[in-house]
DNA sequence: TGTCGACTATAAGCACTCCTTAGGGTTAAG
DNA sequence: CTTAACCCTAAGGAGTGCTTATAGTCGACA
């Protein structure tokens, strides 16, 4: 078996000519030199150098195994600069995986603030909720999976527990309260607007207007916990599109703060809900790919733009 | 530095997907994989495999030494491959250098063998008299130099010392003794036919034909030993031609038996000559080169040529 | 749900490799 | 004849790599 030293020392050698030359271009002493060539010699089981006094001089197979050795080390170096770059970020992919609500500022902000510090670090960025985002992290379809839980959650709620996330790297970005959203015409319109706090409890005979599945769930769970089922009309994952219902005067919703940053909806009347619920989103990546830089980087993009 | 060893493990792992698997595959236990893996994404200075329980997959980087390794491993096996032709004399390649007389009988008997047992062997043929080939020899230009010198000299006769050869490796083909050639009218050539050897003093008025320079100094010094000077007419370096100038009855010569081998003349009668003077043909090469398999082989024939 | 089988990571021990220093022999130049 | 440069060999110490043994984890199957 030809190893690479072997290769490095051999050419160092048939370039210079000299065993204690070639010492001295790798930063080592002669007898080092001397016996690599030895160790090489034995291996490929034939001589490979003459030693003729004065000079060193190929033998055939010397020659062959010089023509081979350019493009091998040749290979070697190419293969050791890429990795390099990517271990250094002038190269590397990120592969994200977003939520809707999260592609609105923080993403957004994260990805400008890694394209000014690692311009050659190729971003990707698609959307999925939750439950699809991880399953395509653990898939190997992504590097990074935004995601969210909810906190505050009745003890009840097994979903959100610990153990959700299983071995993944969990990094907290921000957490984000839930407003209530309410027809400007809403009977409630009014005290919301001079700040009192609306309880659950009062909006049992609401119609609500529901986010995507998880959300879903969610919104039934806390209802639950606060005493009565919600009638539930209409449910999409389109955040503004829920706004809209809301202004439209079809019915009551409650929505994280991150999605509304950009939304900017008209007769919709913001309200802060008792008991507070608060959703956490966090960035969760594999343990190996954490330590990959690129994926590293984005990382610390994420949580620095969760700091606005 | 990415070391051949590293490549081979994980293009192992790549492959199978597993480090057991792969541990299998090279023939060694799973904690090896793993601490050559381990030690190679060190060195490379970032992941290069995910580890997600059920299945490995790559990372970026890994994919990228993936690509590489194919090329630099296949460029070693085809390195490996081409040394043990050489090594194997199923490729390999030899440069002989002769003398005329050798090129006789000896050298072509040698080659068929050669040919015969290791036809891929190349093997060229340059045509050169002793001083000359060794100095090839010691130049690179060839890996077998034949030569000889004579042996019974006169102790004067420094020039074919213990150490003409230095430090070449000498391997003995075979000794033949010199004849003399005279006309067939020539007043001794009846003794001769009769098997009566010639006393070199004899000699002392005859004219002369020598060879080569080299063969010329060696019959001065002979017939100096006889206590004469030779008178020397003709000279050249080509045996046929002596024959020939002695058969035209010019003068007589001492030539080499084998030199005489395929040579035929008419008119000329050999004679055995007193003192005795044999020559040793040998063949020469460097201590390196006598461990090329090649070159090994082509003395071995050489060896087995001169015995008939 | 519990157990079994397969996989990986880690630790300790041992052999081997590799590099160094030290010393000797040879060759070419001053 | 001396000097300098080169190569080789030998011996010692540091490091690497492999092995066995052990623990922990995940997935399958009853």
């Amino acid at each position: 078996m030809i190893e690479a030293r072997h290769l490095r020392v051999f050419r160092a050698v048939a370039k210079t000519g000299s065993f204690s030359a070639a010492a001295r271009r790798l930063g080592c002493t002669q007898p080092a030199v001397s016996q690599q060539m030895r160790a090489l010699e034995q291996s490929v089981g034939t001589p490979l150098l003459v030693r003729t006094g004065r000079e060193m001089r190929l033998t055939e197979a010397g020659e062959s195994l010089a023509r081979h050795a350019v493009g091998i080390l040749a290979g070697l170096t190419a293969a050791e600069e890429e990795l390099a770059a990517i271990a250094g970020l002038r190269a590397g992919r990120v592969r994200l995986v977003s939520f809707p609500s999260g592609n609105s500022v923080l993403v957004p902000t994260a990805l400008a603030e890694m394209r000014a510090e690692h311009p050659a670090a190729q971003i990707s960025l698609v959307e999925a909720e939750p439950p699809q985002s991880v399953e395509m992290l653990r898939a190997g379809d992504c590097e990074i999976a935004l995601a969210f839980r909810y906190l505050d959650m009745p003890a009840a709620a097994a979903e959100s527990a610990e153990d959700e996330w299983g071995d993944l790297v969990v990094r907290p970005l921000l957490t984000d309260r839930l407003v209530g959203l309410f027809p400007s015409r809403h009977r409630f319109a009014e005290e919301a607007q001079a700040g009192r706090p609306l309880e659950m409890a009062e909006l049992a005979e609401e119609q609500w207007i529901a986010g995507c599945p998880r959300c879903r769930r969610h919104l039934v769970a806390v209802c639950e916990g606060a005493g009565f089922t919600p009638r539930i009309d209409f449910a999409t994952d389109d955040y503004p599109a829920v706004a809209g219902l809301v202004g439209a005067g079809l019915g009551v919703a409650m929505l994280p703060e991150l999605a509304l940053e950009s939304v900017h909806p008209k007769g919709v009347t913001f309200a802060e809900v008792r008991p507070a619920v608060r959703r956490e989103v966090v960035a969760l990546t594999l343990p190996d790919l954490a330590r990959v830089p690129a994926v590293e980087a984005m990382l610390e993009q994420l949580v620095h733009a969760a700091r606005r």
